[in-house]
DNA sequence: TAGAGATAGTAAACCGGTTTTCATGAGGCG
DNA sequence: CGCCTCATGAAAACCGGTTTACTATCTCTA
């Protein structure tokens, strides 16, 4: 006997049946198919529902549908990290806007027991939607044995499976450029910490293109790595402010900060300002992907604008199409990304 | 027979069961029970699954173990809103750190079909927090009848439901008499839109129970809702900003701008020097949250802090001890508040 | 060596809906 | 009047697992 704390138990489509005198058959209809019954037939078993109070078990209705009405968004790293940075967050809101035009419900889906793969085999979602490089092929032979549709934003390019991406090393290419074009030599770059995580195929993670893309500009100058500082850092405000600290205690401070992360480099400017030292005119910072509060802050960020949320969306609607079924070949949607200069760089 | 685009379908335990030459029984025990058969059995058992590709459906477990390991987390407004205001962010966040920890996973639920009480019918869940106050009674009728157990954060309050919650007419007193203490007189309110959603018990909704902070705070002071300039304006950025432009449009500015939110704050900070009025020197900002980034902006923001990440943190912990059986009784969890004084507010 | 108990396996019920298939009766039409 | 069609309802299969209850065999002990 299945029943709650109060001894009570919800009653089921076969309660309102036995209740109202008519089969299960006919109270299913009554709910889903009208016209399939009489309407008086119809009144009786709503009103019985509705005396007993009974709802539909989702579950069961879902099972029975064989669908969960829900797509899962596949936390990049732990809780602590993801949703601390307002880029992944922008991306979440754009697969949300779409969930909720779509009557779907959107499910976050941390890692279980540390492991991604695993919470990719236990996820009760219609399709999935990864972020960023630390997907391995374990968590893809899952989604793909499980027959699941998914697409992945940022993630380790692969011509088989949909992918919602920027053009990572130009982006950065053009990121250094303008810093270099600015006249500093002496630059410091914070990278990913996440993607050490990357096992496989490492030269397809965004932080790797990235690096490509900065030694391009550097070699442009006749410079290399080893004319700059590199260090990593998580994605979220406190983690920039320490990796700004850290910056500050190098033996000879950089005339210029370059960042993988907005977020990061909102908190190395809180790191500089708590230790009296002048944004732009002391040292400069560049950050990237354009979140909201690049403009917000003082100075202004200089940064590359990746629309986030506009990865969400797309990412989302290529999804619901393969759900759908409307969608049978992998899509490639290559998003376009822009240099915003703000105030945070000044020439050297 | 039910398969997918390819014409393969998932195998299921029966197919193992046939394939190996054991009961569906067995299979089940190989997986859930190891115990319960012989080492060698389970063994070619395994073995067969690994090599059909078998992964147990998810949904199919769920269905019968009654459970979906995921809770709930009912969006108090559209996504474009909700999932664009920090505060709310923060407390996603708090909740996701909690859902990790347990295994489970987070779903996020918007308005389906424009409608709360819908959406909650239809959550596959086993459990749910709600945020704010726009909780009307269909809503709450809903979750009752489902046996669902909630939490709500920041809602109207009850005796018969858990609550976490701070004290939101001794918060605002504080906020608004910090203004009134630094001599200013002329003062605009900048409330919450989403309020004026709430129906049923008005008086017990966030907007109004600070409200009345705010008139016992201009009381002390022989003042009253007269003497201030009230609007509203949604939890959002951009929204923050139009109603910083509309007190730039006032017919006198006021000296200072009190405000329910941070986010909105912030905006109305960015509009103001957008048209090169300079807080806190012409006007002075107060924010309610303490939000992240209200010390990384400049002026970093006088604000009350409420702990969101905290407040969601607590959520969670009381969902599961009501979902785990543990908590029979509701409880209510007050969470303390503080005044933090930075440099967007200044003495008139 | 009979009986008890442990071990290993299976059949069938169950979770709560949806949907296919079938049965019955009424009405329409030639 | 006989046949066909349509409207209405119900029985049963199905979704894919878990779990209870039962059986058969093997082992140990008195």
């Amino acid at each position: 006997m299945r029943d709650s704390k109060n001894g009570t138990r919800r009653p089921t489509i076969k309660d309102i049946a036995r209740e109202s005198g008519y089969s299960k058959t006919s109270v299913s209809f009554a709910f889903n198919n009208p016209s399939r019954i009489s309407e008086k037939t119809r009144d009786q078993i709503l009103k019985t529902a509705d005396r007993l109070g009974y709802i539909p078990n989702p579950m069961a209705r879902n099972f029975s549908l064989q669908r969960h009405l829900s797509i899962g968004f596949l936390l990049p790293q732990m809780v602590q990290y993801s949703l601390k940075n307002p880029y992944t967050l922008e991306v979440i809101a754009g697969i949300g806007g779409v969930c909720e035009k779509m009557g779907y419900t959107l499910t976050i889906i941390p890692p279980l027991h540390k492991s991604l793969a695993l919470a990719v085999r236990n996820a009760a979602v219609d399709g999935l939607i990864t972020l960023g490089s630390q997907i391995d092929s374990d968590i893809i032979t899952v989604m793909q044995t499980r027959l699941l549709p998914f697409v992945m934003i940022d993630g380790p390019s692969d011509e088989k499976t949909s992918s919602i991406y920027i053009a990572e090393e130009e982006a950065a290419y053009t990121q250094m450029k303008i810093a270099l074009d600015y006249g500093h030599r002496k630059i410091a770059i914070i990278g990913l910490a996440s993607a050490t995580f990357a096992i496989d195929e490492v030269s397809e993670s965004v932080s790797a293109k990235r690096m490509q893309g900065y030694h391009r500009a550097l070699r442009e100058q006749g410079l290399d790595f080893t004319n700059v500082t590199t260090m990593v850092s998580e994605c979220s405000l406190e983690d920039g402010r320490q990796a700004g600290r850290s910056i500050l205690a190098l033996p000879s401070l950089p005339t210029c900060v370059v960042t993988m992360s907005d977020i990061v480099a909102i908190g190395c400017i809180t790191a500089f300002r708590e230790a009296g030292i002048s944004v732009p005119d002391q040292i400069s910072v560049v950050g990237f992907d354009n979140i909201e509060e690049a403009s917000t802050i003082t100075p202004a960020l200089t940064t590359i604008d990746q629309p986030a949320t506009e990865k969400g969306r797309m990412g989302a609607k290529v999804l619901f199409s393969m759900i759908d079924g409307t969608e049978e070949e992998p899509v490639h949607h290559l998003i376009e990304h822009r240099l915003i200069v703000r105030d945070s760089l000044a020439p050297r």
